[in-house]
DNA sequence: AGCCTTGCATTGTGATCGCAATTGAGCCCC
DNA sequence: GGGGCTCAATTGCGATCACAATGCAAGGCT
């Protein structure tokens, strides 16, 4: 959490005079996604609308608003009886139905990603996923699964379906939080098996089954060890 | 829009003098997305914040906090630009993802709830089915969607899976609006098939493979509908 | 007569205030 | 010394106010 409020602050304080168009409350909630997706924010652990205002420097107002949105995303849960707010608790149930759904939507928009490639994009994946080896090689938690989501949209978003689209994007706001505990438990270099040369190479030769294929396996393997790092805690 | 304002003045009135429990902006969101999902609120239609409020008779803080989860579904649209919110417009494209994602989850939901199934349920199914079957005897459209969603999800809330039931609600809020449509083109007595028997009779028997397979059929034909009919509007 | 501009009404956003309920800690009593 | 109780602080919710931007429409200019 003592992250978070540097990272938001520093976005919020970015206010240009003129035209700045993006509102308060999104710049909070790309904030508090960010927390969550890199796992900054520790399950479990409850919070308060106004002490996060605070934090962040600005009325309760907005981050309201980013809450609600991100509890309608089910990445942030509210007590119905407190009405308190919380970050929703790892369950290996939860767990096993998010695999199930990032393992049909996910490998689906990359194959019709791989209809859509070009040069271009292919060029990018490159460049996203040298900083994704270097974030492992390094060590670099934050910075590895930065890198791992840009990789992963960056494909996706070329699907063209919006609809899976924010599917996709909110599924991954609430395996984030999960994430964390494999590096707590197996470390950084739990993650070496790189499926995302195999997902390149069947985007550049524009292969959709190939592409399924390539990301279906990534998220196994990233799911299976989220797997066994949940069945260790509990 | 009529019915919208009586109905949600309705539901916001209803309220008790201690311990109310549910919050205005809960019951707006309820009776919003009731609208949605009956098609009561026309797509494309332009909506503002103020006249909603004004129209329920409550200020318009709870109904940003309804609209803001409900864009978070993606039940609403949101202009970039203008920031002025509206109905998405029905897209073939759209319903296309919509179809292949409730062909995805639903079934799996009803497979699931198989499993879960007892007496008690199958009792309940059959009074649904039957108010179903009475909508559609007399022609009532709203009364046919209401009754129609209770069905399916008096089944998905059975299998006992939060994530993907939540999932499911979401893309029936999206679907909803299109429904509207079919009734538009084809008449209330376009949805004779009735699979409802069958997968009461699969959930009887608990046979999950049964009841996947008639669920999968009765989306199957109703979304068939729904494309010949956007197919036919564009 | 048609187009542009100016003015007003309306919109969404954010801040501040008030309210009721819950929490948490300190205190008193047993 | 431990447990129950009370009171203050904090919480979320809703309303109202203020403001900048946008939309719309009437009026003036060419």
């Amino acid at each position: 959490m003592a992250g978070l409020g540097e990272a938001v602050e520093k976005m919020v304080q970015t206010r240009r005079p003129l035209a700045d168009q993006t509102a308060v409350h999104d710049r909070v909630y790309e904030a508090i996604r960010q927390a969550l997706i890199t796992g900054r924010i520790a399950p479990g652990k409850g919070v308060s609308l106004r002490s996060l205002a605070a934090e962040l420097g600005v009325s309760p107002m907005p981050v309201r608003d980013a809450v609600r949105r991100l509890v309608a995303e089910r990445a942030l849960a509210i007590n119905p009886a407190n009405k308190r707010l919380s970050v929703p608790s790892l369950t290996a149930d939860r767990l096993e139905q998010l695999s199930l759904a990032r393992l049909w939507v996910e490998p689906e928009l990359a194959a019709r990603a791989a209809a859509n490639a070009d040069a271009s994009l292919v060029r990018q994946l490159r460049a996203i996923d040298a900083d994704v080896d270097e974030a492992l090689r390094l060590g670099d938690v934050d910075r590895y699964m930065t890198a791992n989501h840009a990789f992963h949209f960056a494909i996706y978003e070329r699907a063209g379906a919006d609809v899976l689209l924010s599917m996709a994007g909110g599924l991954w706001l609430q395996v984030g939080p999960f994430m964390r505990v494999v590096f707590g438990r197996v470390g950084a270099d739990g993650l070496v098996a790189d499926r995302h040369a195999e997902a390149i190479e069947a985007l550049e030769t524009r292969d959709p089954e190939g592409a399924r294929r390539a990301v279906a396996a990534d998220l196994s393997e990233g799911m299976d060890k989220m797997r066994v790092a949940v069945d260790a805690a509990s």
